[in-house]
DNA sequence: TCTGGGGTCCTAGGACCC
DNA sequence: TCTGGGGTCCTAGGACCC
């Protein structure tokens, strides 16, 4: 029985690289990927990150220096980046059995049966594998823990020489790069944490990991102690293959433009609630409460501020669009004050049940009609999984008619491997 | 003009119970 | 001098992740 090893496998800048594996014409020049609404800057290609664009970075501020530069901007295409994400998986699973699907760019694959001097080379036939049949390049990182495989991660993504695969299973590598690697850089230390390593006199991964476990536990608890533990190679985290069923769902949105009266807000969030149906239906959830929330933009010096959330209490758990809706613009109407902009707005829900096993509301007392509810819903979904989303939308809230407050994504590219009609043409002389 | 969205886990403190 | 103790549940807030 030998110890355990994890590897971790992410897409390098991945929605970069799903836009360019469908454009030739954006090899080796600068691409960026903005959030939701055009927002800010998150997936950036070596050459944009040379430029000095930084994660996170709002696009209004740097659009000049990409025109400048001829960096090329793209809007999120998730329907793109989800579909080129599953493909690279099932290449995984062709390296092992084990994987958890930790994130929509990063894999982590038990390598615990493996050789430890096949590891790598079985790192480098992924990387050249994913890459041949996906389009997509990556970083393999190798560790006794999924803390140490991440952190080879980062060092295989950092150092070119390496080649794209790092491997801290290699003691020699453990030591070499572990004196190395910055507090900050260990997964699970961010700001606050990186503060407290430093007054603990931690100036590398290795200081960390030789901590007293009662001073780490004391500063930053058991969540400390665990990430110690971790870097010393006593593994604390499972490789969790099935995802655990959700607690929680939401749906939120910044405006494109703000929001000043009842009506758009209304129609917002139901459009809010009508997303939110879909997703429990999607995983067989259910919720007896939604929380509606919205609120005016920080960003908006010298106006007045507010910040509203209600909860709407159902009289049994549902994922049915036309409750969720009604509760939710009930919700509006409940706290409703006009004279803000609003910028932001969203449902929430937490405490979610599997709904077939859920707790059923007595006849008379606000029971609903589920059987006739379920087989609507499902004719509602099967339109929209058919013709698109929101080709069906009830009639209500003014769901179907024009959208002044809608997320803006004006550069997004065409859904290449998801839509019949936005395939890629080719030319052929 | 323009600043993302969606999660998880942990702790502290208060309410409440017997 | 003495003023119960121990438990659960809930919520808010902090921290972190991608």
């Amino acid at each position: 029985m030998s110890a355990r090893a994890y590897a971790l496998s992410d897409g390098n800048s991945f929605y970069c690289s799903c836009e360019r594996v469908f454009d030739a014409r954006l090899a080796r020049v600068p691409v960026i990927v903005l959030s939701n609404n055009d927002g800010c800057a998150v997936a950036r290609t070596s050459e944009a990150k040379a430029l000095g664009i930084r994660m996170g970075e709002p696009y209004f501020k740097i659009r000049a220096l990409c025109r400048a530069q001829g960096v090329r901007v793209y809007s999120s295409n998730y329907a793109l980046y989800g579909d080129m994400s599953a493909r690279v998986n099932a290449v995984y699973r062709g390296f092992s059995p084990r994987i958890e699907v930790y994130s929509i760019d990063e894999s982590f694959l038990d390598l615990s049966d493996v050789r430890e001097r096949d590891r790598v080379p079985l790192a480098r036939d992924m990387r050249e594998t994913v890459r041949a049949w996906t389009g997509i390049p990556t970083c393999v990182g190798i560790g006794a823990t999924k803390t140490l495989a991440k952190l080879a991660n980062h060092v295989a993504k950092t150092v070119p020489e390496l080649g794209g695969v790092c491997d801290l299973t290699d003691p020699v590598q453990y030591d070499h790069w572990m004196a190395r690697i910055a507090p900050d850089e260990i997964w699970g230390v961010g700001p606050a944490n990186a503060r407290k390593l430093e007054a603990l006199g931690c100036v590398s991964a290795a200081d960390v990991r030789d901590l007293d476990t009662r001073a780490v536990r004391k500063a930053m608890t058991v969540v400390g102690e665990r990430l110690v533990q971790e870097l010393r190679g006593v593994p604390c985290l499972n490789l969790e293959e099935l995802a655990p069923t959700r607690k929680g769902c939401a749906v939120t949105r910044s405006f494109s433009d703000r929001v000043e009266d009842r009506a758009t807000m209304e129609q917002a969030v139901a459009a809010h609630a009508t997303r939110l149906g879909e997703k429990l239906r999607r995983e067989g959830l259910g919720t007896d409460h939604v929380t509606v929330f919205f609120h005016t933009s920080e960003h908006d010096r010298d106006r007045p501020q507010r910040s509203v959330s209600t909860v709407v209490t159902l009289p049994e758990a549902t994922n049915d669009t036309l409750v969720l809706l009604k509760a939710a613009t009930h919700g509006v109407r409940k706290v409703w004050r006009d004279g803000y902009r609003y910028a932001k707005a969203g449902v929430v829900t937490t405490d979610l049940v599997p709904l077939a096993a859920s707790q059923r509301a007595l006849p008379g007392f606000g029971q609903l009609d589920r059987e006739h509810g379920v087989a609507l819903m499902a004719a509602l979904d099967a339109c929209n999984r058919r013709f698109g989303r929101g080709a069906v939308v009830p009639a209500t809230a003014g769901l179907a008619e024009k959208r002044d407050w809608s997320t803006k994504f004006e550069m997004r590219s065409p859904r290449y491997t998801t839509r019949l009609d936005e395939l890629p043409v080719v030319a052929a002389a």
